[in-house]
DNA sequence: TACGATACCATTTGCAAATTGGTTCGCTTT
DNA sequence: AAAGCGAACCAATTTGCAAATGGTATCGTA
């Protein structure tokens, strides 16, 4: 027990009656406690007196309050995640590297298994695109676009959701940085042959060579994040007039 | 170009008046349209007449409305699904189990590699339960608490994220049925001690092994689910109408 | 029969009011 | 002087309602 500044008289006051309430269970589990105002009324003392009792018992777990909603009895619910900014705000890049070793090798297989031949015709354009791509931002949309194409394919709407939740975490703010550093330019012609060859297995229909062709490029690209995140400063010095664009404008994004 | 009923005279000529205004670019692309009862009054035609014609224009593709919105230029957005009501109402039963026998054997393995001592003894004490659980439902939610300390025990946000998504796809409306005569009590048994293993696999760091159990028991279970997804009556002649599962054509659960 | 006009229904949006916890200030009481 | 009470105000949330808009049905008219 860590005893704080004690109550003073009327709050502990409040704060017995309020236990006594709480326990003889005049109140169901998970309910709605009446509004301050109104409970201080009741319980005969004020307002700021009752507020200082319900922190206590806020601070105990027994109840937990919100503005605008109320205060109910129990434990806070857990807060399940439901929205991108509060998920990518819990996790971390390596984290989503992970899944996506986990996810997309198996679309791929999925994608051998199942893609139709319009799906097929569909990512040797986006191939196309990539090999004939020279901006990096084009080559950014274009492997992306290539990646959900993939996704679409496997043909299980369910795995697709999950897919395009992964990839707005992956595209929300704070990483593109990260994203762009990882991008050197040595890694490019290495990626596009490792598209080329998903893309010619998924053609093929060979679910293995699919999914492991996948998995390779994954975990260079895995590779190549760790190694920028192990050396973040990238100090200018030798390179300080290269062409590179700085990353441009693509932080603060939000406040 | 597949000629329907032919079009009246007055929304013949709607119709070319609205491909003119379109054509000539009087409104932005992506733009809102006037409101129906406005343009017909511009065009100086009924809005019957108004509407007929706009239909042809949505059949093309060149237009979409929506009740209450309003009539858009354009392609009609990609809908990217966020709620889970709705992601329940594109996918079925067998694309769950898919996923989930991706999923699952994955968060095992990780399980195994980074598991806490915490987390594994709280496994145990959830196998305990399970195997003194007599209750249907409490197996039912004893089963669920298990599967879900294995995907937390995996210490991925993100992983954890996608399981508990699919997881209220999973126990959506409209699949209970399923799912409690999947569990029939014969396989009971059999579940009982394809848990065991799993936890005992976690428990000794075997993450292969772990992985492969989780995959053997979800396999058990997407059969005992296929098994009365085909024979849905349960009641009638014993196999009368046993056209093959055919699995393809899944079962259709919207409209 | 085709068309227009009107009315009504269903869905969405927007906004204002009410509710509620969070905070500050002034006054009274001890 | 410190504590308590009441009031007022702020911030977040919920609720209710009206307006806008597409969807549909009905009736009158040429």
């Amino acid at each position: 027990m860590l005893d704080t500044a004690p109550l003073s008289d009327s709050s502990n006051l409040a704060l017995g009656r309020l236990r006594a309430l709480l326990d003889e269970g005049s109140f169901d589990a998970g309910q709605r406690l009446p509004p301050e105002r109104v409970l201080a009324a009741q319980i005969g003392i004020g307002r700021r007196a009752l507020r200082r009792a319900l922190e206590v018992l806020e601070a105990e777990g027994r109840i937990w309050r919100h503005q605008g909603k109320g205060t109910f009895l129990g434990p806070r619910p857990v807060h399940s995640p439901t929205g991108i900014e509060e998920l990518s705000s819990r996790t971390n890049p390596l984290e989503v590297m992970d899944v996506r070793l986990e996810i997309e090798p198996a679309l791929a297989r999925l994608a051998a298994l199942r893609a139709s031949n319009g799906d097929t015709e569909r990512l040797l354009r986006i191939a196309d695109k990539i090999a004939s791509s020279t901006d990096a931002d084009a080559l950014e949309l274009w492997d992306g676009a290539l990646h959900r194409a993939i996704a679409e394919a496997a043909g299980n709407t369910l795995l697709l959701a999950i897919f395009d939740m992964v990839d707005r975490v992956r595209q929300d703010v704070g990483w593109q940085v990260l994203r762009e550093r990882a991008r050197s330019r040595d890694r490019q012609s290495a990626y596009v042959e490792q598209h080329r060859r998903v893309i010619a297995a998924i053609a093929q229909r060979e679910a293995h060579a699919a999914e492991q062709a996948m998995r390779e490029h994954l975990e260079l690209v895995r590779d190549g994040l760790l190694k920028v995140m192990t050396r973040p400063p990238l100090n200018e010095q030798k390179l300080s007039s290269v062409t590179l664009p700085n990353s441009k404008d693509k932080l603060r994004h939000g406040t």
